[in-house]
DNA sequence: GCCGTTTTCGGCCCGACTGTTTTCAGTCG
């Protein structure tokens, strides 16, 4: 069984709960945490680098010991150390951490006094009134532990980056009509454009912080009020979002904004740079002794550490503080570079608007080429074209072409990626096509290597030219298909084919490391939406900020070039 | 458990809010 570096992290991540539960030293529970993190973050697979001899010890939060216990997982699929502590304690209780209000202090409790083990055991003893006679519990927590637990089979816990857009929005328009309000930003994973967003973070400036808080608390939408200061306060919206407004003075608001957007991985590291000179930075301000040196924009707060400006999209510690000292910080892809989409539907399969509706609204986006990807023939439920009917598309593509001004339509096709590794069309018509973007849109069941050697062999087709949405995960939905990911960008890197991060909010595949991982590898990506109506291809953006997340600059992403540069580095 | 130009021991980010509390621990971000 291979094993991948998202479990090796679950493993330190569980070990660090269990630790922390067991009262063990907490430095050691955060070194556990800060490998797990390294891991998650790392764009190549920890079984290669051991295969390959890399030094594990050289990576970040990593000694000897953590190596040998990776190298453990990696051999064995297990850990002696992590079955020792389940020994004392089970595995199950680090679930109980996840229910706010228990920190790991009263789980154990709850273990040592009640032997609760599971959520189910909390909730049964929740519901008895059992938690409530404990020291450091009360009754108003016990019915807030059984809310919260209630509530959890109801909503989900995180919501899609586009999701949480349509709520902050309304917030802060709510929150804008509060006199003598200055600033209002969503900071926080919203800011550093995360895929998904688990609640929002938004800051304020203003003078009278009570007067903006007891605004916020009288937003319609509230349903709970969890805190309320005259500074800070977190409620839950009624569509199950929670919310912390924080309210700081208008000379803290670029140290506030740097501290609430995080990540804290980020802001850790940046604010020991700060000791290290002797500075102290918080959420208002820089300072020097008593004394505020900087903190009215963000730009000051890194020029106090010698750091020039880092995008939010970067702020996630994985190696943006050493580029930003070494001035190799990427000059990020921007909305305005993408100058034309390469992914979108028309109703000749399952769109909603016509070829001619499309090319204008591409147009009316400043875009000067759109490449048509309709469905292949297997895709039936979309419709998907059979050889005739595509070579149709193409007929009325080129009729377009002939009276549209300011934007060309690109011939091409979604195909399907059958089961075998076939492509769904042949190649008398696949060469009429100026590029494809092939997918896998069934069976994925396939185990890990019978996906991946499908997807290659797909690439073995000379007509193969970009891979779509390549894990086919659905965000809240369906995780994406067991694919080695590395094998295959080894692939088209070998090949000459792409990747894609497809920007539709649900998709936002590739990820944010993979997508940086493709990157390093010299594989140019494509930012499409994979619209299927002319709104759809405001998507974009969320690509765009995906991208962005993945260090991705102009350069190293296809459609910001002219179509006649782009045709050329598109052929095969 | 990691780390190091102050290096093999002794540090390891910091503040607000709540209520378990009445002077502070626990939790959260």
């Amino acid at each position: 069984m291979a094993v991948h570096n998202a479990d090796v992290a679950a493993i330190f991540n569980r070990l660090a709960d269990l630790l922390e539960i067991e009262e063990a030293n907490p430095f050691r529970v955060r070194a556990y945490r800060r490998a797990a993190q390294t891991i998650e973050d790392l764009p190549e697979s920890l079984s290669g680098m051991i295969a390959r001899g890399e030094k594990l010890s050289t990576l970040p939060g990593i000694g000897d010991d953590l190596a040998g216990k990776i190298r453990e997982i990696v051999e064995s699929g297990h850990l002696k150390a992590m079955d020792e502590v389940e020994a004392r304690t089970p595995s199950t209780l680090a679930a109980l951490t996840s229910v706010p209000d228990l920190g790991p202090k009263r789980v154990h409790m709850l273990h040592e006094e009640l032997g609760i083990e599971t959520l189910e055991d909390l909730t049964e003893a929740a519901a008895a009134g059992k938690l409530k006679e404990l020291p450091r519990f009360s009754a108003a927590m016990e019915k807030k532990v059984l809310d919260e637990l209630r509530r959890r089979g109801e909503t989900e816990q995180r919501f899609r980056l586009s999701t949480a857009e349509d709520f902050a929005e309304a917030l802060c328009t709510h929150l804008r009509t509060v006199r003598g309000i200055g600033e209002v930003v969503v900071a926080g994973s919203y800011r550093r454009r995360k895929e998904t967003v688990g609640d929002l973070d938004i800051l304020v400036t203003a003078k009278d912080g009570a007067r903006v808080i007891d605004h916020f608390v009288g937003y319609e939408e509230v349903d709970q009020v969890l805190s309320k200061g005259t500074t800070r306060s977190t409620v839950i919206l009624k569509c199950g979002i929670q919310v912390d407004v924080r309210v700081v003075p208008e000379e803290s608001y670029g140290a506030a904004l740097h501290y609430f957007t995080g990540s804290k991985g980020h802001n850790i590291a940046v604010r020991k740079l700060g000791m290290d000179k002797g500075l102290k930075i918080n959420e208002y301000g820089v300072f020097r002794g008593e004394k505020r040196i900087a903190g009215r924009t963000e730009e000051e707060v890194y020029r106090s550490v010698k750091l020039p400006y880092i995008e939010p999209e970067l702020r996630e510690d994985r190696g943006e503080i050493d580029a930003a000292f070494a001035g190799t910080l990427p000059k990020l892809v921007a909305l305005a570079d993408i100058r034309g989409d390469l992914h979108v539907h028309t109703r000749a399969s399952d769109g909603k608007s016509t070829l001619r509706e499309m090319a204008e609204a591409a147009r009316a986006r400043g875009y000067s080429y759109l490449g048509i990807t309709d469905h292949s023939k297997h895709a039936t439920v979309a419709h998907g074209l059979d050889a005739k009917r595509l070579a149709a598309e193409l007929d009325d593509i080129d009729r377009l072409n002939d009276e549209l001004e300011g934007i060309t339509l690109i011939k091409s096709c979604e195909v399907d990626i059958l089961a075998d590794g076939k492509l769904d069309l042949p190649a008398s018509i696949l060469k009429r096509l100026d590029y494809t973007v092939c997918a896998v849109h069934y069976r994925f069941d396939l185990d890990r290597d019978k996906q991946t050697e499908r997807i290659i062999r797909a690439m073995d087709n000379r007509y193969f030219t970009i891979l779509a949405h390549p894990t086919g995960r659905l965000l809240g939905e369906r995780p994406g298909y067991a694919v080695d990911l590395e094998r295959v960008m080894a692939a088209a890197k070998e090949r000459g084919c792409f990747l894609e991060i497809n920007g539709h909010p649900a998709r936002l595949d590739l990820d944010d490391v993979r997508a940086r991982a493709a990157k390093e590898m010299d594989i140019r990506i494509a930012i499409t939406t994979d619209a299927h109506s002319t709104a759809g291809l405001g998507a974009i953006r969320y690509g765009v900020d995906q991208a962005r997340r993945g260090w991705l600059e102009a350069d190293d992403v296809l459609n910001t070039r002219p179509w006649p540069k782009l045709k050329a580095m598109l052929a095969r």
